[in-house]
RNA sequence: GCGGCCGUAGUCUAGCUUGGUUAGGACGUCAGCCUGCCACGCUGAGGACCCGGGUUCAAAUCCCGGCGGCCGCACCA
């Protein structure tokens, strides 16, 4: 942490956020509440173009799918899931002096219960053990009350008088998962294939305070990825193999180390650090793209979760971390592999078939051999196990049985002796044409808002005792000013030609003749608008303005009817600063 | 949720200890003048004491409660 909060990064951006119109506290006229913010014009748009390029980078280029489902849900969905019985902590409050703890937490500490089996309690067993183990509040001695749980989802009800219970989505993921079989079908029941989902979640967060990074109710960006566990290869992996990803390892964390090791794609996959391809396709893309937003390599890491860390869903998670001057490593998306684990959870629950279809290339005839027990002689022999003996013989290996009581006449099963004449064996021609699975799942998940605030962020830079934001110009909210260079003599009525003629190109464009031009040029950098315009006299003779850069300040001069193609040009970063005109000297 | 600190125009802030000020400044905004390329200057305008209760002749100032914020602790799937 820094030695000095008053004038860190996070204060500055957010004055300069609240005082430009990026984003502020919502509803401050009756206080405000914690968690929640409002984006303002700038704000709007900025986050607006980040979450476009999002869909560039993940999802066009792919021909993913992105759909838009409720962020309320009924109970049974996140019964599911799994989030109704994980999502939620069990509180205990103090009688006497009403502060709360953490039930599990007391538990770990005065009964020595490790954090593995205080999870599994339910609250009946901890309310036991704590009048056994007679735990009393560490502050003041008194008792504790019953046990309750706090669940971190919101929770409403559907309908008027009803005891339907709806949650408050905490993962846009769950309203895919629930889709799959029509996304499935939309695929045309190919493999693989993601599915996108960019839109409001909910977590009520004991005490969030840290502006855009933390919010009760904020933007998520769910991408799930469902491929054949048994054909889990990336063909996009060899255009990335010699990329680098910096890793802080599992491994190296339990060794309380926090050293990075920086692997190729290629060897992270040979040495098993990423169990799938596409994890590690989704994690190099999500390098790139925080690369895109102006956060240099360097300041970014992949953090792999230790066992207790993960969601109950990931078997391996990896968070990408960015370095912000406030927080230090901060996670901006999280990569799990969520395995069948969620649509395992809805045919469960649904009893709908979540299963796919996969066809063998030729039809397999199998003979199956079945062990088909007879009733009417193992019940006298076994009387009270034959059951058990029923059981165990429906899993046995058909082969093995065959062969054993054919070699040595009898079969000693879990301590019963089986003889030929208490089985049937069956055999019987099945031919195959293919076989149900489940789908895997591997999920980046980016949080919209804190793409937000690290943009902000690694774009702030004071030149010359002024702020300047330099965004990428592809996610800058306004991408040019007009100016005239004074307001009088004919310059604003040809400066509002040229710009009503960019607003017609559809340039996000904004037109400024007050104060100095100095001044105005100070006002564009603040909100980081790349690109300035300028109507100055010379523009009255040739038709000639001159285009100011954002960044190096540096000037060029060209035609006016050159500046939509330029333009469109230089904001798909198909031409850079210099390409635009005739350099100019001031 | 606990503890400490705090809450004054759009933003940053002075004033609060010791009650009585037209509540001061800076930046920004708006209007006019000025302005020939990087926040020039001038004139003017608009804009604030978190909410409620109490003490008092009188409360931004003191007391109580609420709400909110910051910092620390806890929480963070």
């Amino acid at each position: 942490m820094p030695p000095s909060r008053k004038q860190d990064k996070f204060t500055l951006i957010s004055e300069l956020a609240k005082r430009r119109g990026f984003f502020w506290p919502s509803f401050e006229i009756y206080g405000g509440v914690g968690g929640f913010v409002t984006y303002g014009p700038l704000g709007a748009l900025l986050k607006k173009r980040i979450e476009d390029k999002f869909r560039d980078f993940f999802i066009r280029k792919f021909g993913f799918f992105e759909i838009e489902s409720s962020v309320i849900m009924p109970g049974k969905v996140f019964e599911a899931s799994g989030h109704v019985d994980h999502f939620k902590e069990p509180m205990v409050e103090c009688l006497k002096c009403k502060r709360k703890f953490r039930a599990d937490h007391l538990l770990e500490e005065f009964s020595g219960m490790p954090s593995m089996e205080t999870e599994k309690l339910s609250l009946q067993e901890i309310k036991t053990k704590i009048k056994k183990d007679d735990i009393r509040c560490p502050d003041c001695g008194g008792e504790f009350g019953a046990p309750r749980h706090f669940l971190t989802m919101f929770t409403t009800t559907i309908g008027p008088y009803s005891d339907a219970v709806g949650y408050g989505r905490p993962e846009a993921a769950q309203g895919i998962f629930v889709e799959f079989k029509r996304l499935h079908e939309l695929s045309r029941e190919r493999l693989p294939f993601g599915v996108v989902q960019i839109g409001h979640a909910l977590r009520n967060e004991i005490s969030p305070r840290q502006g855009l990074i933390r919010l009760r109710e904020f933007t998520i960006i769910d991408l799930e990825f469902f491929f054949d566990p048994e054909n889990p290869d990336c063909p996009y992996i060899k255009d990335v193999e010699n990329e680098t990803l910096r890793l802080l390892l599992a491994e190296t964390r339990l060794r309380n180390s926090e050293e990075i090791v920086e692997f190729t794609v290629k060897e992270t996959l040979e040495n098993g650090y990423i169990k799938v391809d596409w994890q590690a396709f989704f994690m190099v893309l999500a390098k790139k793209f925080m690369v895109s937003l102006g956060v240099p390599p360097e300041k970014q890491r992949f953090i792999e979760k230790l066992d207790w860390e993960k969601a109950h869903y990931a078997i391996q998670s990896f968070d990408q971390e960015v370095y912000l001057d406030r927080w230090g490593w901060t996670e901006v998306s999280g990569h799990a592999y969520r395995t069948d684990y969620d649509l395992k959870q809805h045919m469960k629950f649904s009893g709908e078939e979540m299963r796919i279809f996969k066809p063998t290339e030729k039809p397999v005839e199998k003979e199956a051999i079945q062990v088909k027990p007879i009733r009417s002689k193992i019940g006298p022999i076994f009387k009270n196990d034959a059951e058990k003996v029923i059981e165990a013989l429906s899993k046995v290996d058909a082969k093995i049985l065959e062969e054993r009581l054919t070699r040595k006449g009898f079969y000693m099963l879990e301590g019963f002796k089986i003889l030929p004449e208490y089985v049937e064996i069956k055999r019987q021609k099945i031919v195959e044409h293919g076989k149900r699975f489940i789908p895997h799942v591997v999920e980046p998940s980016f949080g919209s808002d804190r793409l937000v605030y690290v943009t902000l962020e690694y774009a702030y830079r004071v030149k010359k005792n002024r702020v300047v934001l330099s965004f990428p110009r592809d996610v800058a909210p306004i991408q040019m000013g007009i100016y005239p260079l004074v307001s009088r003599d004919g310059l604003p009525e040809k400066a509002k030609e040229v710009y009503y003629m960019l607003l017609d190109e559809g340039f996000y464009v904004e037109y400024d003749e007050s104060g100095s031009i100095g001044r105005r040029y100070a006002r564009a950098d603040e909100i980081g608008v790349p690109l300035g315009i300028t109507i100055d006299y010379q523009t009255l003779e040739d038709g000639t303005v001159t285009i100011r850069d954002r960044d190096s300040w540096k000037q060029v001069r060209n035609k006016v009817q050159m500046l939509p193609e330029l333009l469109h040009k230089y904001f798909r970063y198909k031409l850079e600063f210099e390409e635009l005109g005739e350099p100019v000297k001031t």
